[in-house]
RNA sequence: GGGCUGGUAGCUCAGUUCGGCAGAGCGUCUGGCUUUUAACCAGACGGUCGGGGGUUCAAGUCCCUCCCAGCCCGCCA
């Protein structure tokens, strides 16, 4: 450790300088790091930085010794206030409304979310189905969470203490939350019972019965969004476990219920939600609220992530084109710059990690901050630290995946000089794992990689000194036994002999072979191909 | 309309806490490797730090103002 330690140093990994504050707080063990969504619309890789952010807090903390529990509440007690136009089914398909049973979400708008039965029939409601999502997501990141559902603790009790003292003091509520809503009134009562006849969440609130734990209700019509949902006129009495807080209440009384020290949030929530929260925390709860940090939304390919839309994106589809450490990687950076995910620039962003494992283990020099980083922040992307990993850049995985014959692959890794030959098989097999990835990166934006090895001989008119210069490199390759220099060499070497321009020569070699005027380095690509098959497409034969 | 966050090289971003030489990687260009080809080496180019004003010996950093993007100030989260 080199003098770090000063106060007024600030650490190179922002997770450390946010661990820092944590501990500053002197909290009790385990330390509780939060996140939280309302699991309505598909999730996606926005809902990424809830995880990753309270994760490598987490792990700050966890290396300097302190139990930790990453929590994460799925606030699924909450309301269907709308139709989603896209939903996610388990296999991580996103699909339209009219693949699914959609009227099982619209005869129950009004409801919670896990009082909505599962449009796709899977789960015991619409909320298990989005918070199993979740949880599939998470366990794909490799980032142990434990989800917390809000409506179980409603209905175990553990939320009762905190509608209690929020009915209570519900003068000083309103009078508090009066400051940051102009809506609320003399009237308002900061809770909303569940209508025991038709199962809607009301807000007309007739009567409080703090000694029996109870309120009285009539279900009238509420607003929601632009629409109304239509009240059943039911009048009833609700106990404090039959029904929810409104948001603003019911934020701050997870902090209390789960004893919270860190949440990260969106800037969506550092205008409203927040300072509302942490007043009430310390009003109406009396706890100290949790050590905030807002973090900046990044758009994804360009423009804001929208569940209503349809522009997302699932891990799962990101898993599909980079590795789950570069993934991790994307969240290592600091959380308040404004970034964008942009899936055609992958290639950059898996070029980066490498560049910071190499840094990791001293194979490259780094400045010192990126070397400070990198020491600190890599541990938590990879499952282990392991500095005999190979990687094959990106893009060059990328043409190996022109082929799906994995023996080939393997051999032209190996002649362009990116399998060492006595890396042991495991290595090798993890390094190559991503061509695939890197291959589905290609195929789906259809970008310059994308290519496949012309398994038919391609649409090409050689003149006759080129036709010439191919068959003698056919003959030359047919002939002696030639490396992938002596290759490289012979094609040059073809095309003086024949007067042809060099670059000429290589562009037909690439037509010929991939469809396309460039491709990977030619002589070791050619080497690494079935010797049979090279000669006889050279000779225009096959 | 009021408030908050973000805006740094062609691209992706560090650097802003607490003022002290404008930075990295990639890309581009040039040169080298007997040889343009998803390889390598060396070097160069590249900037109104969103614009303008102010404070200061000194401003990307602090203050004021304006522009752009997103968000909050209704509901919901």
């Amino acid at each position: 450790m080199s003098g770090a330690e000063s106060p007024a140093d600030r650490r190179a990994f922002w997770a450390d300088s946010v661990a820092d504050e944590i501990l500053e707080r002197d909290p009790d063990e385990p330390i509780i790091i939060k996140g939280g969504v309302s699991p309505s619309g598909v999730p996606h890789i926005g809902h990424t930085n809830e995880i990753m952010r309270g994760y490598f807090v987490a792990e700050s903390l966890r290396d300097r010794g302190y139990a930790v529990r990453q929590v994460f509440t799925a606030d699924d007690k909450d309301r269907l206030r709308k139709m989603p136009r896209t939903l996610a089914s388990l296999d991580g398909d996103i699909v339209g409304l009219g693949d699914i049973n959609a009227s099982a979400l619209g005869e129950n708008l009004g409801k919670p979310l896990t009082d909505v039965p599962d449009p796709f029939g899977c789960c015991s409601s619409f909320g298990a189905h989005q918070t199993t999502l979740l949880e599939r997501s998470a366990n794909e990141l490799g980032v142990p969470i434990e989800i917390v559902s809000n409506t179980e603790l409603y209905a175990d009790g553990a939320f009762e203490p905190a509608v209690r003292t929020v009915l209570e003091k519900r003068e000083q509520a309103r009078t508090v939350l009066g400051e940051y809503q102009e809506k609320v009134d003399d009237s308002y009562v900061p809770f909303s019972p569940q209508c025991s006849n038709c199962g809607h969440l009301t807000e007309s609130v007739t009567a409080i019965d703090l000694d029996a734990g109870t309120v009285d209700y009539v279900c009238e019509s509420v607003e929601a969004g632009n629409q109304a949902i239509e009240g059943c006129g039911h009048e009833g009495t609700a106990t404090f476990r039959e029904g929810k807080l409104p948001w603003r209440f019911e934020w701050p009384a997870q902090w209390m219920v789960l004893d919270v020290d860190f949440e990260p949030f969106g800037k969506d929530h550092a205008e409203g939600s927040w300072p509302s929260g942490k007043e009430i925390a310390d009003a109406i709860f009396e706890i100290e609220p949790p050590v905030p940090m807002v973090y900046e939304w990044f758009t994804y390919n360009g423009e804001a992530l929208s569940s209503s839309s349809g522009h997302v994106i699932t891990v799962e589809t990101v898993l599909s084109m980079i590795e789950r450490e570069v993934f991790r990687y994307f969240f290592t950076k600091p959380p308040k710059r404004a970034r964008d995910f942009d899936v055609s620039r992958f290639d950059q962003l898996v070029d980066e990690f490498d560049r910071f494992e190499a840094i990791y283990f001293d194979q490259i020099d780094g400045t010192d901050r990126e070397s400070a980083i990198a020491e600190r922040a890599y541990p938590h992307c990879v499952e282990s630290a392991d500095a005999d990993r190979i990687r094959i850049p990106y893009t060059f995985a990328a043409v190996l995946g022109m082929t799906d014959d994995q023996q080939l692959r393997k051999t032209m890794a190996r002649r362009s000089g990116h399998l060492p030959e006595s890396a042991p098989d495991q290595a090798i097999e993890d390094a190559l794992s991503r061509v695939e990835k890197a291959r589905t990166w290609a195929v789906e934006t259809d970008n310059e990689y994308n290519y496949r090895l012309a398994e038919t001989l391609p649409d090409v008119t050689p003149t006759d000194a080129e036709a010439t210069a191919l068959d003698s490199l056919a003959t030359a390759i047919e002939r002696t036994e030639l490396d992938d220099d002596a290759i490289q060499e012979q094609i040059y070497e073809a095309a003086r002999s024949n007067d042809i321009e060099v670059g000429q020569l290589f562009e037909l070699g690439y037509q010929l072979f991939l469809g396309q005027p460039q491709g990977p380095r030619l002589g070791p690509f050619l080497g690494a191909l079935d010797e049979s098959f090279v000669v006889s497409r050279l000779r225009l034969e096959a």
